[in-house]
DNA sequence: ATGAAAGCGCTAACAC
DNA sequence: GTGTTAGCGCTTTCAT
């Protein structure tokens, strides 16, 4: 049995004729190069006999180009970067791009790793949702055409593509605000990182300008997984504080919690009440149906890529900041009519 | 400036040494070639200096080998998929491969270009969750290492790791009965997938084997998605049969009946049970708890990757089928006990 | 209308 | 201990 997989020249070979004639049809470039109709259809006829497929490696190898997109993203079990993944990989399809992702499992050292080997692998562009606590190495590999998502950093000159974090957790608090909550937790995500930031900064910013005491609200929590929610909420809970709310900031960080103050015994939200950042597509279906801020996830995911196929053509970067919105569900009572 | 990217032909006349020796120093073989400590040396700082990064490209083309495994999946947005990515994502990074990704939205159209590309790029392997309708492609690909994730064809000499999705949906069905119902609908996914099959059999059997009338049941459906859980639920109840539960086969399918049931006005256990193959971490939260088939995602992942590394270093194919586990919460109620 | 030859960056057989 | 050379499969200048 004959290789599986036949090459331009064996092609050439087997049709005695030379690897650039071949190379030209199978290329499209019959009409360019004003290949005879004889010859053209010679040369297809046999590359579909003999399913020839061609060898991207040694193209990319010539071309210089891959079609090759490097994902870079912190946890592809997070729904909410799974999604994004979804309509990245729809659009970059559209294109004829394949991708290789990789999961940094929020950890710069790996980040940084899959930098390398991305270069490496001569990918044509990035899109990084970085872990956001350092970007020395993004800085470095800057002179391949990348777009951060979600998460960035605004003193390098990649642009980026996110939700508005700030106006989305400043509206979510004036909501819970607006419901006469006054002693508010948030249980925030990955200290450090932009997003996790900018909504701290609006959560505090609607406290304050609600003149709200400092001493009544709280923030805690560490990352952005079900364990931190749930063990975040453990604490908070065993304070025995008068909390009255918790507004999270992630879907997971969600999930956590509901499942603490379910295990506490608790009701949401006659007990205590929540609000999340980050809707998710079973978020209607929770005991009971969760209040959030859903973030335009196809958008930023449409967006990014646009922005990174602008960029690959050598027009200018451009940085976009996506509004979110509130859902409100029932995950939160008014404090006064108790 | 120079451009950013230094190839082993500089370094090499930097150095004033032959392509072969910085070649063989890089690629971790000086001691095997004797290369002399001092130049050994040298090569390394230079390399470091200029941050050389092998182009991974002219290696593989060299080589023959890209330490890339494609990953094809039907639908990564799906926490079933999402999840069992995450944990292949971190086996295969363990032995130093990249992913490429494709998700091939259960069409078998694009299931079959996407390995062309995958063939075209030469990846080392292909871990596939097939959409299961038609498998010419894969047999035709199936000299290069492959096994099947979750869905299969088992008159394929290709090896697979899946659930025991009959033995799964058997123990269901079986739960739903011993709780006495006997009017159960089974909303399926993707007909003729094999995982689908299997779990319908399943259904089957238990329903025979415990003497309940095929005239009792009803098994409707057509996709794993959230709206065929809706719409079908929708169709059902409208039915105004006398239906006490339903089985659902998906995840998404589970979410989509649960969220007509309640636009119906419906609740849960009281006025129909569910229970639902593929547990998802937020089925303890939702209202109510739901009552599902676990299967075992990470195990499947590892196996999967264990076999696929066998396969590649020439051993024997070997498929497996892992059970289920039942996760009883509290969405099915005794129909007894009204 | 077609072909010869060079080269993308790397590695390995074979020299010395 | 190190270098020369060839070649992976492809595309493209240059030649005819």
């Amino acid at each position: 049995m004959n290789s599986p997989v036949i090459t331009i020249k064996e092609l050439a070979r087997l049709l005695d004729l030379s690897p650039t004639t071949v190379s030209r049809v199978l290329s499209g470039n019959a009409k360019k190069y004003r290949i005879s109709d004889a010859t053209e259809k010679l040369v297809k006829e046999a590359a579909k006999q003999h399913q020839y497929q061609p060898n991207q490696i040694a193209r990319n190898l010539r071309l210089k180009e891959t079609n090759t997109i490097g994902l870079v993203i912190p946890d592809i079990s997070n729904p909410f970067f799974a999604n994004l993944a979804r309509i990245i990989e729809i659009e970059l399809r559209k294109l004829g791009k394949l991708i290789l992702l990789t999961d940094t499992h929020d950890s710069s050292d790996l980040e940084c790793e899959t930098f390398k080997f991305l270069f490496g692998r001569k990918v044509d562009g990035i899109l990084v949702a970085p872990v956001g606590l350092r970007c020395e190495h993004l800085q470095r590999f800057s002179h391949i055409p990348m777009v951060m998502i979600d998460r960035y950093f605004s003193e390098l000159s990649v642009p980026y593509v996110s939700t508005d974090n700030y106006a989305g957790a400043y509206v979510a608090t004036e909501y819970l605000i607006n419901k006469n909550h006054s002693r508010i937790a948030c249980i925030q995500g990955l200290v450090n990182t932009i997003s996790n930031k900018e909504r701290v900064r609006g959560f505090r910013k609607a406290i304050k300008d609600y003149g709200i005491s400092s001493e009544d609200i709280e923030i805690c929590g560490r990352d952005f997984s079900i364990e931190n929610g749930y063990q975040t909420t453990q604490k908070l809970l065993k304070q025995a504080s008068s909390l009255t709310a918790i507004f999270t900031l992630g879907n997971q960080i969600a999930i956590g919690a509901m499942r603490a103050i379910k295990e506490n015994g608790l009701k949401i939200p006659e007990d205590i009440s929540i609000i999340s950042f980050d809707d998710q597509a079973y978020f209607d279906l929770t005991c009971p149906p969760l209040t959030t801020i859903r973030q335009p996830i196809d958008l930023i995911g449409l967006e990014a890529v646009r922005i990174l196929f602008n960029l690959m053509d050598g027009r200018q970067p451009e940085s976009k900041l996506l509004p979110a919105k509130l859902i409100e569900r029932s995950s939160v009572k008014d404090c006064n009519s108790v």
